[in-house]
DNA sequence: GTTTACTTACTCGGATAATTACTGTCCGAGTCAGGACGG
DNA sequence: CCGTCCTGACTCGGACAGTAATTATCCGAGTAAGTAAAC
C-alpha cells in the first residue's frame, strides 16, 4: 500500500495557503518546497477539481483556499489527490474455479471485502477528525508563530 | 492508495488452508481461484517468509498454516504480502526551500506525518481484530457448512 | 482628468515522455513417496 | 517378511519479461494588471 507522494505536498501547500490572503502562485509554492513547479501543478489541479482551492489566472493570480481551513479535513485533501478508489478491490475470485460460490452468497459482499472496507473506514474517520487549521496550529506551536508570519511576508513579497 | 492484488488471494488461501489437514499444493490453490500458479507462488512465498505458512517440498508437499487460524490476524496476512512500509512517507520537505524549519522542530515528526501515522494505526488496529478463523466462520455462515466440507474433500482428492 | 484600448508579462491547464512498481511467466534445485530388489 | 536402495515425479524457490501506474516535464491558451494615448 502506497500513498501518492503528492499528498504530502498538497497538505503542506494547504497549510501555507491557510495563512495567505492574496492568491499564491504555484511557482512560489514549488520554490518553497523545492519541488518541480510543473508536477506540483498537477497536484494543485486535483485540489482545484475537488473544490478545495480556487484558481486565479493572469497576473497576480494563484491559488487560494475556498473554504476556511477549519472546514477542510485532511481526508478531503487525501481523497482529492490520491483519489477515492478504495485500496482493496474485491475481484470475487470465489466465483472462479471449480467450486464457485452460489449466486446468493455473492450478492452480499464477501467477508474479506467487508473487513477490508471497515478498516478503510477507520482510516478515513481518523483523517476526517483533523482539519488543515489544526495542522497549521501544530506548526505554530512547534516552529513558533514567527515562522508562519515570516513566511506570509515572503509570499506577499 | 492501492493495495496489492495478491492480498485478496492470500486471504482466500489462508481461509482454505485453515480447513486443511494435509499440505495443499500451490497448483491446487491456484486452480481453485483460477489464477496463475507461478504468480500465486510469489504471494505464498511472502506468507512463508513471514512465518505464517510452512512449506513441504517433494511429493504430497504443499502449504500449511503454522499457527492456528484463530491466532493469525488479517493484518498479519496484509503486512506479509503488501509489506510493512508505511503508506505515508514524510520526506520532510520543510527542510528544503528558502525557509527551512529549524533543526529542533524537525527532530520531532512533523504534524502531518503524525496525523497520517495515527490514521494508519487505526487501519491496522481494525485489521488486527479479525482473525482468519473469523473469516472462515463467516464463509460457513453465508455459504453453508457443506461448502467448505466439499472443498476439503476436493483438496484431499 | 477620465476613459479606453493596447501591450505585456504572468498565470494555470492539458497533452506528452521517463521511471518505477506491480503483475505475470519461466525454468531449475531439492525432496519425499512409492516401488523394486536383495537379504 | 523386512530393510535398503533407487527411481521418478512432484514440490517450492528464485531469476527473468510485460504491463500499468506513478512521477516528471514541456509548451500553449487565457487572463488581469499596468501603461499610454485619445477624448
Amino acid at each position: 500500500m502506497k500513498l501518492a507522494a503528492g499528498v504530502e505536498w498538497a497538505l503542506h501547500c494547504c497549510v501555507v495557503l491557510s495563512r495567505a490572503t492574496a492568491p499564491v502562485p504555484g511557482a512560489r509554492l514549488a520554490e518553497l518546497h523545492d519541488v518541480s513547479r510543473s508536477y506540483l501543478a498537477k497536484t494543485l489541479q486535483s485540489l482545484s477539481r475537488a473544490g478545495l482551492v480556487s484558481t486565479t489566472e493572469g497576473r497576480d493570480g494563484g491559488y487560494l483556499l475556498v473554504r476556511p481551513a477549519s472546514e477542510i479535513s485532511v481526508l478531503d485533501v487525501v481523497r482529492a489527490v490520491d483519489g477515492t478508489e478504495p485500496a482493496f478491490r474485491c475481484t470475487e475470485i470465489r466465483q472462479q474455479g471449480p467450486f464457485p460460490t452460489t449466486g446468493e452468497a455473492c450478492l452480499s459482499p464477501c467477508g474479506i471485502a467487508k473487513v477490508m472496507h471497515e478498516a478503510e473506514q477507520a482510516w478515513q474517520t481518523s483523517l476526517r477528525q483533523v482539519s488543515v487549521a489544526d495542522l497549521a496550529a501544530t506548526f505554530e506551536a512547534t516552529s513558533g508563530s514567527a515562522a508562519l508570519r515570516q513566511l506570509s511576508g515572503w509570499l506577499a513579497g
